[in-house]
DNA sequence: AGACATATCT
DNA sequence: AAGATATGTC
């Protein structure tokens, strides 16, 4: 490392913002300059913020942070104040949530990991094209629970990545915005699930502020091959949203549920409504959805899915494929 | 004026 | 390339 970098540790003792004084609004170019000037010539050992390594035990406090604050607020300041980390600070902070909502922060003995067989394609480079893919806040899914733990790195800001945006709520980025579609179902006399999902929280308002929704995907009826988020094989799928499917359909990893041939495509909710029968094979991280299960698809109860379901690894596909059988009928009532 | 997201720099 | 810093917006 740049010895530069360790120059100026936190000898105050601030928690935030360590010799360095903290910006107040705007500066003028002139004010900048002067300052430039000071920071360089008048005060010499002031230059720059200790380098924080993010080392897997901070990382791991940072997420449990996030993890805590849930979605919608996820913000650098009030991360900074649950992880209560000496000297840490809330630029620190911003700068290391930025790295992860890109999916550009690598833990440091994994710096020099060599991604293998599937996911090469993108594990490495410059920047990888689904990048946005990570640290969006969800959109807040009534009683939709989503189990984390059992994702991958580079989903664990998931759940905040998908409210990713607001996980990281804020987000106006072209591709947030596009990587959190907001499904609307528009209530229907047929048996879709009116009132669909409806999002709230900032990071779901954040985007209906900005006018911008998702596609309205009420009332469609299931045809077998097509496939709801595959603009190209980087997508990620927050929502995977089927309604009416039909009787002993069968759907493959490659197909509407799942990411099969995508790179690092993540699944964050997948909800079957009015299904019977149905059989889905998906990848590992779309088990995380088991808590689909029971859940009340929107505030006015209009879908209950209760279904049970066994899942268990599968031999006919590849080794990080389940499946995922939902025996039993769902009951779905508008 | 502070917090934030994002761009740029080291 | 990770992390700090600059910049612009709200």
């Amino acid at each position: 490392m740049n010895v530069d970098y360790i120059f100026n540790n936190n000898i105050a003792g601030d928690n935030e913002e360590p010799n360095r004084e903290k910006k107040r609004g705007r500066k003028s170019s002139k004010e900048i300059q002067e300052e430039i000037h000071q920071t360089i010539v008048i005060n010499q050992d002031v230059r720059r913020q200790t380098c924080t390594i993010w080392t897997d035990d901070l990382h791991a406090k940072f997420m449990e942070a996030i993890h805590q604050l849930g979605e919608g607020r996820c913000y650098p300041k009030e991360i900074l104040e649950v992880m209560n980390v000496p000297g840490l600070t809330r630029t620190q902070i911003s700068s290391h949530l930025q790295k992860c909502r890109s999916n550009s922060w690598r833990a440091p003995r994994k710096q020099k990991a060599i991604c293998h067989s599937l996911s090469q394609a993108s594990s490495s480079g410059t920047r990888q094209k689904n990048s946005f893919k990570n640290y969006g806040a969800m959109p807040r899914l009534p009683n939709l629970q989503c189990n984390l733990d059992q994702m991958e790195r580079g989903s664990e800001f998931s759940f905040s990545a998908p409210n990713i945006n607001n996980i990281f709520a804020r987000g106006k980025s072209l591709t947030q915005q596009l990587y959190h579609p907001q499904p609307q179902v528009q209530p229907q006399a047929q048996n879709n699930v009116g009132g669909g999902l409806q999002q709230h929280g900032p990071s779901f308002g954040l985007l209906g502020s900005q006018g911008l929704q998702g596609p309205t995907i009420g009332n469609i009826i299931y045809k077998p091959g097509i496939t709801f988020n595959n603009s190209d094989h980087y997508t990620q799928s927050d929502y995977n949203l089927n309604l009416n499917a039909a009787h002993d359909t069968t759907y493959s990893g490659s197909g509407i549920m799942s990411d099969t041939n995508i790179d690092e495509t993540i699944n964050y909710y997948n909800l079957n409504a009015n299904l019977d029968n149905v059989t889905t094979y998906s990848r590992s991280a779309m088990i995380s959805n088991t808590g689909v299960a029971n859940s009340t698809i929107n505030e006015l109860g209009a879908a209950n899915a209760n279904f049970q379901q066994n899942i268990g690894e599968s031999n006919e596909h590849d080794d990080e494929l389940f499946q995922v059988h939902f025996d039993d009928q769902v009951n779905a009532s508008l």
